[in-house]
This record gives structure tokens, sequence and C-alpha cells, in this order.
DNA sequence: CTTGTGCCCTGACCGC
DNA sequence: TGCGGTCAGGGCACAA
């Protein structure tokens, strides 16, 4: 499931690809994975238009296009870009098809949550989700001071506050899990009861979970986290040794250890 | 302000 | 073997 560090790698090995290209031609295959406009406008529009960057913000994908349109995509759960031959076996799950010249862009998504808007800068600052969007936990913004604020300001449990987009942007599950194990916290420990150094310390590791697993997932295509491992094996915890708890907190799955974290 | 629930969708997995 | 039920998971609407 794809949050920052996964959107951020993709975006960059996107934007090697696909910068300066032409799209020559797109197939909707599953019209409900665009949102705006009508999917036969949304292929109209893309026709023939050329590609002049591609960025991240939060788990938003943006590919930035000539004549000041932003194509925005949300991978939700399961959605990916695949860059292929244009002869190809067309995956069961292909969802829209860009045929460029030589090769085909593809968005692939499973369980089809995936979406994906054509905007104008005007509407791109208007739609929901990407315009509410909080701070980015890897740019300079986000201070220890900022998160300070954050932390102050609400009332709720640590794990449903990293994962609040519209306060900081990016954290999914697994890494709201990775940096509260790291941190020592509870995933369900009171915002307002940080002490300062503590707030200092999940500043840091915040930055250093995300900053790493970007770093390792453009080496190796895999993200490799301590945590991240023994969570998926539902085993002990790397640190104690004890046995792991996995329990809902902030509506989602989560797995901590409650002799390390408090 | 907060938490909780259901929805979207599909494949994996479980018990029978 | 195959069937039906359950679940995950991001984001949003909606209710409490």
């Amino acid at each position: 499931m794809p949050e920052l560090p996964d959107v951020e790698t993709l975006a960059r090995r996107l934007r090697r690809r696909l910068r300066g290209r032409r799209i020559r031609r797109v197939r909707v295959l599953t019209p409900s994975t665009i949102r705006h406009p009508d999917p036969a406008t949304f292929s109209r529009a893309l026709r023939g238009r050329r590609i002049v960057g591609v960025d991240r913000r939060g788990k938003y994908l943006l590919i930035c296009l000539r004549g000041d349109l932003t194509l925005a995509v949300h991978l939700r759960m399961t959605g990916d870009f695949e860059i292929t031959d244009s002869g190809a076996p067309v995956h069961r799950h292909t969802r829209v098809l860009f045929e460029m010249n030589g090769f085909h862009l593809r968005f692939i998504d499973l369980r089809r949550f995936g979406h994906m808007d054509l905007l104008t800068p005007r509407q791109l600052q208007r739609l929901p989700g990407l315009s509410t969007l909080g701070v980015e936990p890897l740019g300079p913004q986000f201070t220890r001071i900022r998160l300070r604020e954050i932390v102050r300001g609400h009332r709720m449990g640590l794990k449903a506050l990293l994962l609040r987009q519209d306060l900081i942007a990016g954290i999914g599950n697994l890494y709201a899990d990775e940096i509260l194990w790291q941190a020592r916290l509870h995933p369900a420990r009171a915002t307002g009861t940080l002490r300062e150094e503590q707030i200092a310390a999940l500043h840091r590791i915040i930055r250093r979970v995300l900053d790493r697993a970007v770093r390792r997932l453009s080496r190796y295509g895999r993200a490799v986290g301590v945590f991240l491992d023994a969570r998926e094996r539902e085993g002990r915890c790397p640190r104690c040794h004890g046995p792991l708890r996995t329990g809902r907190i902030g509506g989602r799955t989560t797995f901590f250890c409650p002799r390390c974290q408090r």
C-alpha cells in the first residue's frame, strides 16, 4: 500500500522516463478510475499533450502537462504505474493506458480504489484531499516547532494524528507503526502528554524513517524496516523480544510492543 | 473537537 | 473440490 516513500520513488522513476515525452493517445479501460472530467473529455484533453514533469504531494502523484494541466493521481491501496513495451500483453487489472512514442505507461489497480483527476491550476487548488494536505514531513517547513504546534493543537491518539493527512502529508498505516515503535511511543498515547524532548525525538524519527525508506526503495526496490519486517511476520519485538500486540487504533490495524512503547 | 462505522473493491484465507 | 463468509486498507461521508 503506497505511502509517501513509495509514491516518491515512483515519482522519481516516472520523472526520468516521462519528462519531455508526448502522450499520443489515452485509452480508459475502467471509466470509474477517472473522476474528472468524464473519460471521453479526459482522453481528448490528454491526446498529443507533452509531459513537463512529475511531482509528489503527500500520497498524490502529480503529472504536470504542457498547457498548465495537472494529472493528479492517488494510488490508494493497490494502484501502480508500469512502463511497458507497446506490444506487451495488457495486464488484467490495467485501468488506463497511456500510449507514448515507443512504449506504454499503464495504470494498474487491482482493487479500483485508485483514481485520477485532470485539472487546471485553479481546480487543483480546490481539489478536496489534495488542497487540504498538511506539511510535507521531508520538506523544510516540517520543523520541530511545527510538529510541536500540531501535537499541542490536538487531543487525539498519536497514531490517529500521524495518519491525519491534513496535518502531516503522506504517512500511512505501516510507517506510522514503524515511526511509533522507533520513538518508543504507544500508538494510543494522547498527544497532549508528550514532553518537549519526546516531540523533538518524534520529529527526528519521522524524518529519518521516511528518508531511509525513500533511499532504500529507490536502491533495492523494497523498503526494509526493522519493525516493518516484524510486523509482517507478526513476530516479536526486535528490541526487547517481547510479543507484539495487535489491535485497532485510529481505525487501523496496529502492531506495537506493549513493553517498549509507552 | 473527537471517535466510530460503512462504503468502495478484490483476492487471500478460513472452515465446512 | 468448492462454496460462502470474513477481512484488509486510504479516504471520505456521515453519525454520535
